[in-house]
DNA sequence: AAATTAATGTCGCAC
DNA sequence: GTGCGACGTTAATTT
């Protein structure tokens, strides 16, 4: 390690660092060698990009981030957005190599085939690193969260529902809350953790009547959705199908 | 720029540079820059990470990347997976200070309210750099190349089969194909450009419903799914539901 | 490997 | 802004 001055310290050779506007193949070199390590690789420059697989894509010249993890995923990000304009999933192979004076990064899988090329023009960094991660990351206000409120107090869904059973399955899914209600008739939970539209109203539709074929009961079999709110057209098709609805948080409010 | 002699050139000093072991007061200065300038930013360490918003996440120290995007987006990328464990959309608003001798990034956004806190316990990199990317990508094998297909040759469909329709809005949304066969009768497609499971099914079919509501007709409509594979079950739900079912790709096979 | 559903889904488009 | 559905959805769980 090597004093700075500055209160911090310097990591020593041993450890990849950054390499800065690389020559095509000082780049493959440092990735090649990182990405045999099993480390995490970004590389920023001016590239494009084609894709094939279960579609297939192409993108022209643009300054974008490229991140190659150890588990075999890439990423290629631009300015903008969430999502990454192309990608490759965990347990592909990635290569590089210099063709015409140009670094090239290629990722590939198989079932389903796909394959991921992205040409550099110019390259601003390259950066390679080793991670460890042990941590696991715990998230509050699920689905299951609320699975586990209406459980520990079945009333919130209405007084004298009981649940029987979680995750029944049917010939068209499994149950989220299989019970019984104060008369003993059979109902149907499902459950979602933000506001429904007709797609959930279906879903549960298709559960009631999967359901009443499965038990040869003649509509004896209650629907209830659960949800913080849902969609006026939401609404409508539950009362189309003589559906009902709950509004309820995955999490009390505080 | 410099000539290193190698045949590439070096950016100069009105060029970001990576931030190699930087202090953390040296990390928020360059990432301040960055951010006040509309530059994209990675920041490399160890970290924890707090999120609170839709839902609530908490996640223990280790090693990982971050990248904010100058369009306001946030994302904590582990050694693992596709997904960031973390992240903030495009438009929300980021922050960063020194607390404690740490470095601390932070981003916003309202509607929903959500926040998003990375506490950095040390930082192997800081990089910086300007970004332009004109460019659009160019996607085949969409549903809305599945659409052209078939309105280019409707007898894929079945012989005599006559769009009359795309979009065709119902009151429980739009049908991607409506039009008539052969004798006259009604028919609703829905497009699906990979192998359908049993949502397609319960989609198809609200759709249809919907349509003889919109019409008063009395089962004189079709529903036909259109993907290039269905699973059993789906397949079972379309013959309880009377609806049918055309293997097509989104495109032609080579 | 195939099937099914949740997701802080995100994204784009129509209203 | 809300509503609605597509997405190379991904990810997890179960068969």
């Amino acid at each position: 390690m090597t004093d700075t001055g500055d209160g911090h310290e310097t990591a020593g050779g041993d450890v990849p660092e950054p390499v800065i506007d690389p020559s095509p193949s000082a780049a493959r070199d440092a990735v090649a060698r990182a990405v045999d390590l099993g480390e995490m690789v970004t590389v920023f420059g001016r590239c494009t990009v084609e894709y094939d697989g279960r579609a297939a894509s192409t993108l022209g010249p643009g300054d974008r981030l490229v991140v190659l993890k150890p588990d075999g995923t890439a990423l290629v990000h631009t300015d903008e957005g969430h999502q990454p304009v192309n990608w490759q999933p965990p347990g592909s192979t990635h290569e590089v190599d210099v063709t015409d004076d140009e670094l090239r990064i290629e990722s590939h899988r198989t079932g389903p085939e796909e394959h991921l090329e992205v040409t550099f023009e110019s390259i601003t960094y390259v950066t390679t690193v080793d991670v460890s991660d042990p941590e696991k990351l715990s998230l509050l206000g699920t689905e299951e969260d609320l699975r586990e409120r209406v459980l520990a107090e079945p009333a919130l869904i209405e007084p004298g529902f009981e649940p029987l059973a979680t995750e029944r399955s049917t010939p068209a899914g499994a149950i989220d809350i299989y019970g019984e209600d104060a008369d003993g008739r059979a109902v149907v939970v499902e459950l979602k953790r933000r506001r429904v539209g007709p797609d959930a109203v279906g879903q549960l539709d298709r559960y009631v009547g999967a359901l009443i074929r499965d038990l040869h009961a003649d509509r004896e079999v209650r629907g209830v959705l659960v949800a913080p709110s849902a969609t006026d057209r939401a609404r409508e098709l539950l009362a189309e199908e003589g559906l009902e609805f709950v509004a309820l948080d995955p999490t009390p409010e505080e």
